[in-house]
Parts: C-alpha cells; structure tokens; sequence
DNA sequence: CTGAAAGCGCTAACAA
DNA sequence: TTGTTAGCGCTTTCAG
C-alpha cells in the first residue's frame, strides 16, 4: 500500500524530530537556519502535501468556515440546491472545511439578519442568493471587504463586488426557449412571456435572450411580457386576459417556477393550440408535459449550482484557485423522453442526508447512518 | 461557542462505551437491539454530528492507487474525459489519492497490455472504457476478484463483475433523437440511424431507443439502420446510397462522433430537407449547425462522466459509500442557441472559459505516471 | 454482545 | 535550539 509521506517520514530522512519538522515547514520560531533550509529541502524532495484532515483535527477547530445563506422555499428547488453543497460539503469536510447553513424561509425574507448573523462567525468564504439586491449589496462589499469571498448563486447582485456568480445562464435560457418554441409552433405565430419582477437581473436577462433570438431568426412577434410578481392568482388572472386578447397567440415562455396557473388557464380556455416553454420541474408538471402543453423545460440544474458554488469556494480557499467571476452552467432542456431521468420527479426519495456537518445549535435535522 | 458533542460524551451519557456507540450508528453487526436504540436516541437528543476530519483521518488509508485506461482518440472527445478525471484527481490528491494513467491509442488498442500492467500495481480502483468486451471483462473480472473496485465509462462491460458503469444513458441518447426529429420534420417522413457496430452495447442501446420512441409516439418510420464501423469512407458511401434509395427520407440519426461524412453526402445530394441528429460536438461541426443541416446534438458529456467515474470511486475507498451499480448521467442537447457555450467549440480550449464556460475547473496541471 | 486500546497525521505544550 | 509526548474524534482490532 503506497505510503504517503508525512511528517515522520520527512523528519527521518532529515534527521531531526517531527516537532522540528513541524516548526521549519510553518515558519515557527526556535529553530536554526541551516536545520530549517534541511527540513525543507526533504520536505520539497519528497513532495510533502499537509494532510489537511489532520491538521483540522489536531488545531481543534475547523480548517476553515463557509457560510451559506440560501431560501427554504421553493422546496423542490432550494432542497436540490442544498444537497448540492451539502454533498460538496462532505467532500470538502475531509480537508478540514466546515459549513454553516443559514437559511432564509423565503427569497428575500431574513436576508438582512441571517446574513449579519453569518458575517459573526469567522468565514473564509459565503455562498448567497441575493433576494433583495438593496440590502444585500452592501453586506455583500462588507464582506468581501472583510476578506471574505462571496459567491452569489442563482440570481447575480449587480453592483456589488462578488467574487462570483454561479448560475444558469439566464440570457441562454431566453434564447434556448425562443429557439424551442420556434420548433413548436407556426412561424407566424404570437408568443408571450410571464416573468417575475423585471427589476430582479435573473430575469431581465430571460426576457432579453428570449426576445434577441426572436428577432434574430424567426417570424414570431412578441405579443407582451407580463409581470406576475411570482404571485399565483396574477399569473392566473393575466394568462387568462392574454389569451382572451390574442387568438394567434401560440406559444408562452414561462420564466419563473410558477407555470401551473398558466396551465390551468389554458385548460380554462381549451387552448390546445398554446405550447408553453416553462423553467425547472416538479412533479405537478409532470401531466403537462405527458399531454402536450409543456413543448420542454429549461432545466436550471440548482444541485450542480450549488455543487459548484461550494466548489470553487473550498478550491481557492484551499489553494488559493482563482474563481472565474462568473459560472455560468448550460441551463438543461427537459422533454417528454428525458423526463423521468430528473431527479426532481422522483419526488419522495428524500435520503436522509447525514455527514454534514453543522456547528451546534443549528438546525440539525439529520440521522448518522 | 459549546464543545461539539462526540462519541465520547454519547457513550457517557448512554452509560456503554465508545465502541459500542460507534457500532450503533453504522448499524454495525454485533450488537443487541436494545442498546442500539438507546445509543441512537441519546445521540439524537444531543444532536450529534459527526467530525468528518477526524472520521477521515481514522478510515483514510494514507495513500492509494487509482489507475486510468481510456482511449486517446477521438481526441476531441477524449481529452475531455481525461480533463474531467484530471481535474478531479486534483482535488482529490488532497486526501492521498494518486493516479496511474495509462491510456490507449485508440478505442480496443492495446486493451490487454495496458490494464495488465496497470494491474501490476496495487491498485484501489480503475476506471476503463471498454474496447473489446471479449478481452477486458475477464481483466475486470480478474481486478475485481482482488478488490479492485472497476468503473467502466462512456461504455458497459456486459457479463462483466464491473462494480459500476458511468456514461450517458444511451437508450435515453436514442429517445431524445428521435423526439427532437418529429420535432424537425414532417410527422409522415421516413428516417434511418447510421451507428458504429451494433455488437458494441452502447450503439445497440441507442439505436433500441430511438426505435422504441418512434414506435410510441410518431408516424415516422424507420427505413433502415447502417451499420458504418467507424469508418469515414464507409459512412459517406452508405449515405449516398440510402439518399439515392430514399426521396422521402428527411431525418438521419448519427449514434457516432462520425457525422462529418454524412453532412458531406448530404451536400453533395443538395438534400437540404434532410434533418440530423448527431452526436457529441467538435467545431467542424459548427457550420452545419448554423446552416440548419444539423438540427440537434446528444451531448455525451465526457467531462463529467471522468469527474464523476473518478468521483465516486475515491468517495467508495475513502469512506466506503456505495456505489450505483449505474450512474448515468442525462445526455445534454445542443442547439443553434447553446452551441457556443460548449467548450468542445472553443477548440483550442484555453483561454476562452472565463465568461462562457459551461463547468467550472481549470485544466489539470497534474503530473502522472 | 461489549469494552479497551491502538493508531490515523498533525499541533502544541513541555522537557531537555 | 531541539526532542518528546499528549491528545484531536473516529475506526478497528483484539480481548473479555
């Protein structure tokens, strides 16, 4: 079995103690020159790389800490995103990384407090997504201030000065859904959009991908962009004034999560003739895609986003690895034949998750297998 | 800031001792039903959580072998692979892995030299992409036999003791294709699928799948399948033939990186009502895409089938997590929109990933054996 | 079935 | 200036 090298094989072969080693190879006080130049000689002849494991141990504490701040809810979303990291997180915890999860209940609900609260404690690096870019910006400076690099996740905070932002490209996801759509339905048709809030950047850049590849290679014509507000009752009560307005209308391209009241209003209204273009998956949907409503789905993949997130995090905490500014993940396309390989359909397997380690006093929720 | 509470502090409380504890919460054999739910309610109510450092200092071997056996061409597809498994061996090297990698030429080359000396060395796991089943199952049976975990990639090793395959669900592969063709073209043409070999499991799968959606769900019929071998030369006589045959055909599904002949005698015949779907991505396949000739790609993914393959072979030593028997990963769906955001399309592959790279990871700066 | 104890590689406190 | 040693929390082996 291949030994690796450590500190007693290198104080063996430069004759010194492995406290000796210890202290040239940490730059410590009490030791000679000439024994520190050895020690390092054979450290660098023998490759030695710290096990960081333990290190983590023996120092009592943590290598280091990483905070995470991200909403609740939308469950089918946020808890894929959450395993994610936790998933990286157990990896990242055998070289000494430690997380703290600081759940918001909602996007932009708490974000001020929970996100002072995690500035407390003293982290290397925080993984965040910016409900309220007003009040989350400044803590944002703050921190990166502090030293402390800040990954956004989902959603960019504009005008702050985040290490980095990991997300489906939203620009790409207008563009995939105009480019889908222009499969679906008659080039002549009308086609609309129901958005969030436009203010929010995620999606402004959906509506300005979806309508630069409209212009740019088909004959469709934008009927409008509706505002929803993610609030059920206004996309329901605007999809069904839409389609009352517009009888050419034959395709709509959902940006946010909240598409079921868009179904249902087509069903109200026996569109048949309407192929809706919606974002991410959950069961629910589902039926509407077994019967021809929903043409695909931009798939915004929250686990790699979160998997990705705590990487390039733990990788330049580790190794100072410089972070690209901005990760942006090919959003994927869920169609009738690839549906079921979605984790999100399968929506009760929820695995306990164990092995991830939160500092007491935290919600805990989680059995040791 | 409260101490964490460990075992020790669980064994005191539950009045047993630490071993006991210890083989309560990994349901180890040799203990009595009652003690077990005691220790687990007690570590429970003190909301433990495990120290990973610690549990990965005390199970880490300090160092192990994992050795590497892919083809080097296709170079395009396979210098990804590589990457992938680079990229994660990096991170890996934290926690005392190290990789042999000892490639083929080419798919089936060399097979048996290669991984019999890869199993001189006393490895933990192997990853291979399986050339020739005749002569690498025995090989995997043999690694197996002695505790050698084998991960076969991109391809199975049918009849083969192999502990886990990972690739991109190639009957998945073959139902997408011929959803995205009746997306294409008109519901009453005809369409072939020109494949590699079918003896190979992997074009079998796909060629399976996307008859088995055509049957479900479209009027299109299935003229033929042409078995090309991997040959260049074969593949543009066998197209120009069935265009010649067939003046109804608009749809051909490619289940091999080989479309490039096929994209030839298509022009050659001014076939320009002749819908593809190929697969995997390379840039000389760029204006094909833009001309509309190609309508789609069934991305492979080769990156992430190394990152995983190598993934969960070092979570299985490292901690004994079990692997799926199958990982497959969902193939991804290139089109005109989201064709540049494919670092397969940045050819030379360097310095374009900062703002449009689909996976975070620089290339390995790894030295191997 | 259960307990005791020997490490894993490193840090830090104490001796020499 | 150097060497020695006791843990960090967990797994694992060997006794009882």
């Amino acid at each position: 079995m291949l030994k690796r090298v450590g500190l007693h094989e290198i104080a063996r072969q430069a004759q010194v103690s492995i406290g000796t080693v210890d202290r040239a190879l940490h730059s410590r006080p009490g030791i000679s020159e000439a024994t520190r130049n050895k020690v390092l000689e054979t450290a660098e002849k023998l490759g030695y790389t710290p096990n960081l494991a333990a290190r983590a141990l023996a120092v009592g504490r943590s290598g280091f800490l990483i905070g995470v701040c991200i909403p609740e809810e939308i469950h089918h979303f946020f808890d894929q995103m959450r395993d994610g990291i936790f998933d990286e997180a157990r990896r990242a915890a055998r070289v000494g990384m430690e997380l703290i999860y600081r759940p918001v209940p909602r996007l932009g609900e708490f974000e001020q407090r929970e996100l002072s609260s995690l500035l407390d404690e003293d982290l290397r690096g925080l993984i965040v997504m910016p409900g309220n870019p007003r009040v989350v910006a400044p803590i944002i400076d703050a921190a990166e201030a502090r030293g402390i690099r800040v990954v956004c996740i989902c959603s960019d905070a504009p005008h702050s000065r985040r290490t980095a932002v990991v997300y489906a490209n939203p620009n790409l996801q207008g563009r995939l859904a105009a480019e889908l759509l222009s499969k679906f339905i008659p080039g002549d048709s009308d086609v609309a959009a129901i958005t969030g809030m436009l203010r929010t950047e995620e999606h402004r850049q959906k509506v300005e991908g979806f309508q630069s590849r409209l212009a740019q290679c088909s004959e469709m014509t934008l009927a409008c962009v509706l505002e929803a507000h993610e609030s059920e009752e206004e996309s329901y009560q605007k999809t069904m004034d839409l389609l009352s307005d517009n009888a050419n209308l034959h395709g709509i391209y959902v940006t946010t999560v909240n598409c079921l009241p868009v179904c249902l209003a087509l069903r109200e209204h026996r569109r048949t003739d309407v192929r809706l273009i919606t974002t991410d998956l959950f069961p629910q949907m589902v039926p509407y895609f077994e019967n021809g409503i929903i043409g695909a789905s931009i798939y915004q993949d929250p686990y790699t986003q979160g998997q990705t997130a705590l990487k390039v995090l733990v990788d330049h905490v580790i190794e100072k690895a410089p972070i690209a500014s901005s990760n942006s993940l090919n959003p994927g396309i869920v169609l009738q034949s690839n549906l079921n390989f979605f984790r999100e359909v399968h929506s009760a397997g929820i695995g306990a998750r164990d092995l991830t380690t939160m500092r007491t006093g935290e919600r805990a929720a989680l059995s040791v297998g």
